[in-house]
DNA sequence: AACAATATTGACAGCGCTGTCATAATCATT
DNA sequence: AATGATTATGACAGCGCTGTCAATATTGTT
């Protein structure tokens, strides 16, 4: 039924070494050689198995995208970028969502990778900070790349592993300055996920560009969310309901925003003329919504669509990923119609 | 390093075949050394190689998902749904896009699905209804399921793939029955990519209703879309541009419908007030928007994970999917803000 | 023309597991 | 107690490929 490459050697009149070698790019092949064996491939319809490739040299062709939590768009942007790239390099992407990752022993975590048969392995926040993640991964010398931290690994945690990713504090102060010189001067913000790094950064960017510029945090209009829709529409009830109310609000992420929005719909708040809005990640949503969000562009599809060729290289190099491979992306305000100067 | 099956054997006290068959679940075991063999596994994190038992036994413990130009949060519903599974089972899922599906040759199928080393497929729209694609799978023997297709395969075919959707065509009549309950008469459409059979359906089941209410279709507010958000704002834009606007537009899919209402917001069109907007799937988007889009509920997830379930159950039977596995699952209409009785 | 250097090819073992089949231990039956 | 039926276990081959290393062919050099 399937050729199998003794059949594609006997075709060719080769040895099936010579067929591997031709199908593996290796040097030292005749050219006439080389195109025989191409030939009766072809004609046979071959092509390998990965089982016994992999059994025979312990590489599976494989790699894992990996997350917790994150916000659907985010994560399919990433997974995108990150196929493609594993399509043209004849990888396959095993997406495994990891829920309940920070309530996860140190043996639990082992279980799920050492039965993970791949090559490497792509990290999205929060997993891109968790060390016994990256621990794990460390002790079993698994590659991989971590997407969407922070602009630095936590030095602390004492592992060095590849990041890819934006400056999360910088883009926050970016966003926010931009609220204050379009003359916002009472601006809330929706915290993200506690376990996030990005969340904190996030968070510390805002409160660095306001103090700044001089602006005092108004505790009413400062609240905790985990990046979701939902906690989006919690905060922002939270903060309408109070005596005073801002005349923008910072959600550190888009979903979040899109929460926001929600309720501001539904509390007759106009956005952006009572009210604007910027969000972070300039995912889907962002442009779905209308108006359309004002946010932070991460470049999360060119993001994982790297991580992925980075670690299908050192997979051939076979070695892990070195100081060259931490790009740090450049963030970007984009300016849509949910913020407004006043 | 790792610890192989000879390890376990070892310290066990057994063969290697005892070993395999304990953690293969196989009878004739004596419970006494059952137990002997999992704890010496469980001392040793033996983890059994995928590759090797792949080679041995030609199953992979893999399932790919595969999808073209759907809205994400669709596919990523069905990947949830997919994914919980196999992680119970001991699966992965490969996620596989197929871009432009429609145009690939047999040949080009083929060798998709020749080096994708996997046990079973599960396919969404379009690619559920793209004979080109069931007769490579068929042809080459790999176990399948198909997603959100119609409520019955194309009979002419000739194909029996096992199906897993809704009923798409009366799904379309209930909305439509709703609108024209709640008292609209004029009645715009956005219909779906031309070669998704689902957006057949879904016209189809429009037509009818509005025939069996007595109530005339006009040409000037049935425009052709693609399922995404950008052909749903093209579309709002064609349909406004006529010298009469509907009272309501049903779009086949919700991505459209927020492209509807986006530019209905853009135009200071107010929704539901001014015009009634119908999606359909029930995915992600439908709620973040606001008003938040009346529309049909899909079951993605549990389609997703009944699908990999069907496909993993029978990698044990090692037979095709059959009749028993062709499930219809029930829309459901849920009625949010963005429509209005008039 | 003789020899070394290099390019090209193939034989064979073995990656870690499971299927097959033979053997040994246990149980049931008369 | 002897026989057959059943259960429990193991030896060994082989899944399809590649790494190692040896063999052969080709090229270059003096």
């Amino acid at each position: 039924m399937k050729a199998r490459i003794h059949d594609v050697a006997e075709r060719a009149g080769v040895s099936m070494k010579t067929v591997s070698r031709v199908l593996n790019r290796e040097p030292n092949v005749a050219e006439t050689t080389r195109e025989r064996v191409l030939e009766a491939a072809r004609e046979l319809r071959y092509s390998p198995s990965l089982a016994a490739r992999g059994l025979a040299t312990s590489k599976n062709f494989l790699l894992a995208l990996m997350y917790d939590n994150v916000s659907p768009s985010y994560i399919l942007k990433v997974q995108q970028g990150a196929t493609n790239i594993c399509q043209e390099a004849g990888y396959h992407l095993i997406v495994h969502p990891l829920r309940g990752s920070l309530a996860m022993s140190d043996d639990d975590v082992m279980a799920v990778f050492e039965r993970l048969p791949v090559d490497g392995v792509i990290l999205t926040s929060p997993l891109s900070d968790n060390p016994i993640i990256l621990g794990a991964l460390e002790k079993l010398g698994i590659r991989h790349i971590a997407i969407g931290a922070s602009a630095k690994t936590k030095p602390e945690s004492g592992v060095q592993s590849a990041v890819l990713g934006i400056d999360n504090f910088n883009a926050a102060r970016d966003m926010t300055r931009f609220l204050i010189k379009s003359g916002h001067r009472d601006i809330g913000f929706i915290k993200g996920d506690k376990n996030h790094l990005s969340a904190k950064l996030r968070y510390d960017g805002f409160k660095a560009e306001m103090g700044a510029h001089g602006l005092a945090l108004n505790k009413n209009w400062i609240v905790q969310g985990n990046y979701t829709f939902t906690s989006g529409e919690v905060a922002a009830r939270d903060i309408f309901s109070r005596p005073e109310r801002p005349s923008a609000i910072f959600a550190s992420n888009d979903d979040m925003a899109a929460g926001v929005m929600a309720i501001a719909g539904h509390m007759g708040i106009s956005v952006p003329d009572d009210l604007s809005i910027g969000g972070f990640d300039d995912t889907n949503t962002a442009r779905i919504l209308w108006p359309r969000l004002s946010t932070i562009r991460q470049p999360a599809r060119e993001m994982g669509g790297r991580a992925a060729s980075v670690l299908i290289d050192s997979d051939f190099k076979s070695v892990g990923p070195d100081e060259s491979q931490r790009k740090f992306y450049e963030h970007q305000l984009v300016i849509r119609e949910s913020t407004k100067a006043i």
